[in-house]
RNA sequence: GUGGGUGUAGCUCAGCUGGUUAGAGCGCCGGAUUGUGGAUCCGGAGGUCGCGGGUUCGAAACCCGUCAUCCACCCCA
């Protein structure tokens, strides 16, 4: 029979490894709570369009990267390649904007890309994201940033730096893009395949390129923030200095263009220096223009994303926290009637609070207690033949080695009173 | 989609330029201790040597293909 084996990119998460993802989603939902975020479910699969014409038709997500496929009427599907989409098409639908507050929610959840697995990239990620609707301020740019960092700090991930860099307005880049195609044309046969290609379809994307000699080149390129209006400067001025009265430490990056089409003004990267080539932890920006696009009303936003697969490679082992010290105790029932007493006894402790295991295959005293030790129990109740007939068991300290009688009647009552504490 | 590395026991790996019954450590089960754990000693179970073909008297080893996985490009969280 042939083994069935798990998708690429696909990864399963063992028990020992769930500890550190809870440490790191309490984190984000601790102070998502701080911040007065709220918790949005939305699905994991939606029309194909809506993320078509969020993310942006000519993206490398929407080209080639998503599941998509064909519901059996022939609509067109497709597994969220990212959270912010569904989750401003859950706000428009529910007529969200009627309700006076400024909107803010997050997300955790699985995302599909399919793309070639590598360190710290999946086809199958999970994400925790914020988005925060309705407020065109920068304090609501600064906030969500705060938020951002304030979790990685909480987690005492190593090595980050938050990166950030103005957009500005659509009109903005509107002047800019001809001002930059301009300059990349001269220099059009140094630049490598990839950035030729980009200077027709989406030229800011080279300024990102990693390769050296298109770098060499978009380093004298005009800049983009020679090009912004007063309003987009002034905006991320206020940014800027909001960030320094929360004290969230900064630095500008010229460079940093997000790969999602919806963005404008402010956006954010955190980066790692300890995470291999995907090094991007995090990252947002805002979006006013989105909310729009999709059929609602003029609504401005930000919000991020941070990976929770990166944050979980960055988290130092010492910082999960050890499962909590459990009072766990042991049932070793054993013998014809011993097994069967034993059973009913280890119901018995859950049904009153305890948590209680054992080995059905162990039919040793010696067996028993090699799993006690072995499962790090506190106690072990033994209850063979000898103690059935005299109506009691014995309840054995692990650490001390003390025993106790106990009457079987009355287990958990004395056992409670034998516990440290009590 | 394109490169490169790696696939031998549950895990980590050894196996020299091809040589016959494929090994170790850890883990697991049992015994020494016929009802008392962790240490020690002894024993045991567990392997299509990723898969398919080829070369050879002989392949875990060499060649070809294929699959898986990891890393990088790319892309992004």
């Amino acid at each position: 029979m042939s083994v069935i084996k798990g998708i690429k990119g696909v990864k399963d998460l063992l028990p020992e490894e769930t500890p550190r993802w809870r440490l790191i989603e309490e984190a984000a939902r601790r102070w998502a709570g701080r911040y007065g975020f709220h918790e949005i479910r939305i699905p994991i699969f939606e029309v194909t369009t809506l993320f078509a014409r969020s993310i942006g038709a000519s993206t490398d997500i929407v080209e080639k990267e998503m599941y998509t496929f064909q519901d059996r009427d022939g609509t067109s599907l497709t597994l969220r390649p990212e959270g912010t989409a569904g989750t401003v098409r859950a706000y428009i639908e529910h007529n969200r904007t009627a309700i006076p507050v400024p909107q803010k929610y997050f997300y955790f959840g699985p995302m599909f890309r399919h793309e070639r697995p590598q360190a710290g990239r999946l086809r199958q990620f999970h994400q925790f994201g914020v988005e925060s609707l309705g407020m065109a301020d920068a304090q609501a740019d600064v906030e969500v940033m705060a938020l951002l960092w304030r979790i990685l700090s909480d987690l005492d991930l190593p090595g980050l730096t938050l990166e950030i860099n103005n957009l500005g307005y659509t009109a903005d880049r509107d002047t800019y893009r001809p001002q930059l195609v301009s300059y990349l044309k001269q220099y059009e046969s140094g630049l490598c395949a990839n950035c030729r290609h980009r200077i027709e379809f989406n030229p800011l994307r080279v300024l990102d390129c990693k390769v050296p000699e298109c770098r060499a080149i978009t380093e004298r390129a005009p800049r983009l923030s020679d090009s912004l209006s007063e309003a987009a400067r002034s905006y991320f001025t206020r940014v800027l200095s909001g960030l320094d009265v929360v004290k969230i430490p900064y630095s500008l990056n010229h460079r940093l263009v997000r790969g999602l089409d919806y963005y404008n003004l402010t956006t954010f990267e955190v980066t790692a220096t300890n995470l291999g080539a995907q090094n991007a932890v995090g990252a947002g920006g805002r979006y006013d223009g989105l909310v729009e696009t999709l059929g609602g009303p003029s609504t401005p936003a930000v919000g991020f994303a941070l990976g929770l697969e990166r944050m979980s490679l960055l988290l130092p082992e010492s910082a999960v926290r050890k499962a909590p010290e459990y009072v766990t105790i042991y049932v070793a029932g054993f013998g014809g009637h011993g097994a069967v007493v034993g059973f009913t006894a280890l119901e018995e402790l859950r049904l009153g609070g305890f948590q209680a295991v054992s080995d059905f295959r162990s039919v040793t005293l010696k067996a028993h207690l090699r799993q006690a030790d072995r499962l790090k129990c506190r106690f072990t109740l033994i209850i063979g033949d000898e103690e059935v007939a005299k109506g009691s068991a014995v309840l054995r300290d692990m650490e001390t080695k003390a025993q106790y009688d106990v009457s079987l009647s009355t287990v958990n009552l004395q056992i409670h009173s034998l516990l440290p504490g009590s």
